[in-house]
RNA sequence: GUGGGCGUAGCUCAAUUUGGUUAGAGCACAAGAUUGUGGAUCUUGGGGUUGCGGGUUCAAUUCCCGUCGCCCACCCCA
């Protein structure tokens, strides 16, 4: 697990901070559930089935004796959440986001932490068309924090009557060629069979291949009209029949959006339909759908395609310069400041230096374009020496004009 | 859960091949000098149980065993 440290946070800090801004203004509100929850949530919703439930949950006693878990995912604790405070006697239907870690015991690797950082969307009671609500928001979403370069993959994993058929005869199927099958496989085959799709196990593959996959599951017509929808919308996509994806509440419209460079974890983004949760967990049939992606991810898929990712972020602080150590000085700086953070800026001190070179050294590392140089001359006059440090220019202006100085320069960058 | 790689200063690394003086360098940090404008220069300084434990040896950072940690990949997921 790692700490995020100063240099880094500021990232995270940013890339939060847009998710708020984006999905409040599409009609989301922030949801935030407990760290830890009963084991049961999870067993019961993601699948006893699944790699994440049986071999990397963090599960242990408490002190009253029960199981707990730190959670996996969200998506369920969210519907546990909606169900008991029963949230949806109140409005027809529900919009939430949600930020914040995720554990999962698995072996760490480049992408990959024990600890884990997940943006993710929920939209409750709502049928097909929210396929596309959630498909169009996942991918705007990215090209608001510019990230291009990404592949959105989509398959359909068909409706609940159609799918015991489908697991009735690809049990038949499977089971006759279980000696060809790996060994994961054949339990996959008696807990759920559809996640045989899943290996990638050299051996496996010709069984699989030759699967009457495409019979079992027809695209349905919801899944046609999205794929019209999506065209017109002019989002790109592939389908791929072989993703199935490890969380057994899916069904219906599933995707996952991959990013370049990223490694072997290159999976930005993923999410789906799952219409059976709601009942699995004891409340009322309720159709819904969401997302998740994940953020370390999506800060080295960012950084990856805009190495000066990081010069944007720190562009939009003013770096604070006092250049004379004077009770003087520092009413007068901390007046400045007070402007600037009321105003919802973002300033950035150097505490303890007082010397020009010094302050443009930190600034430099950090990044930071904008300096106000404060001195016992600007103090005297009234006057703040405003510096761009990227332009290599440098004005005195006046302090009254300096905050719409400020504004102007942040809005040309 | 399975494989492979790596652990030396805060960071990046050298010395280990073939055991041998006081384990070095750059960056960073601290102090002094000069410095109201391109983030420096000069001088000086603090920093290390060589991941940890054991073994072999006159002698171990170096060889052997164990252990812990990290990295990468498989698997799986965001």
């Amino acid at each position: 697990m790692d700490d995020i440290l100063p240099g880094e946070i500021e990232k995270w800090q940013w890339v939060e901070e847009k998710a708020r801004i984006f999905f409040e203004a599409a009609g989301f509100k922030e949801i935030r559930t407990p760290l830890l929850e009963p084991t049961e949530l999870f067993t019961r919703s993601i699948g006893e089935s699944t790699d994440i439930v049986h071999k990397e949950m963090y599960t242990f006693e408490d002190r009253g004796k029960r199981s707990m878990t730190l959670r996996p995912e969200m998506t369920a604790s969210v519907a546990r959440c909606v169900v008991e405070k029963g949230l949806l006697t109140q409005a027809k239907s529900l919009r939430f986001y949600y930020i914040g870690p995720m554990f999962r015991a698995e072996r760490p690797q480049a992408g990959r932490k024990r600890q884990f950082h997940q943006i993710g969307v929920e939209i409750i009671n709502e049928g097909a068309a929210a396929d596309l609500e959630s498909i169009a928001l996942l991918y705007k979403f990215l090209q608001y924090v510019g990230l291009s370069d990404i592949q959105l993959n989509l398959n359909d994993l068909g409706e609940e009557e159609g799918r015991v058929k489908v697991r009735k005869a690809l049990t038949e199927y499977f089971s006759k060629e279980r000696s060809r099958l790996c060994k994961d496989c054949q339990w996959r085959l008696e807990k759920n069979v559809l996640r045989v799709f899943d290996c990638k196990i050299k051996e496996c593959q010709p069984v699989i291949e030759s699967a009457p996959w495409e019979n079992f599951f027809p695209l349905s017509e919801s899944f046609k009209s999205l794929e019209e929808k999506l065209k017109t919308e002019g989002i790109p996509y592939r389908i791929n029949r072989r993703l199935v994806r490890g969380l057994d509440y899916y069904n219906g419209v599933v995707f996952e959006i991959t990013a370049e460079g990223l490694g072997a974890q290159n999976a930005v983004a993923g999410g789906g339909r799952y219409d059976r949760l709601y009942q699995d967990l004891g409340g009322k049939q309720t159709p819904a759908t969401g997302f998740s992606l994940g953020v370390e991810r999506l800060i080295a898929a960012l950084e990856k395609s805009n190495p000066d990712f990081a010069k944007l972020i720190f562009q939009r602080y003013c770096y604070i310069a006092p250049i004379a150590n004077s009770p003087e000085v520092e009413r007068y700086v901390t007046d400045i400041v007070s402007e600037l953070i009321k105003r919802g800026y973002r300033c950035m001190k150097t505490p303890g230096v007082y010397g020009l070179d010094a302050h443009l050294k930190k600034a430099n590392q950090f990044g930071v374009r904008y300096m106000a140089i404060i001195g016992s001359d600007e103090a005297a006059k009234g006057t703040v020496a405003f510096k761009d440090l990227n332009a290599r220019k440098q004005e005195n202006i006046l302090k009254k004009d300096f905050l719409f100085k400020f504004e102007e320069a942040l809005r040309s960058c």
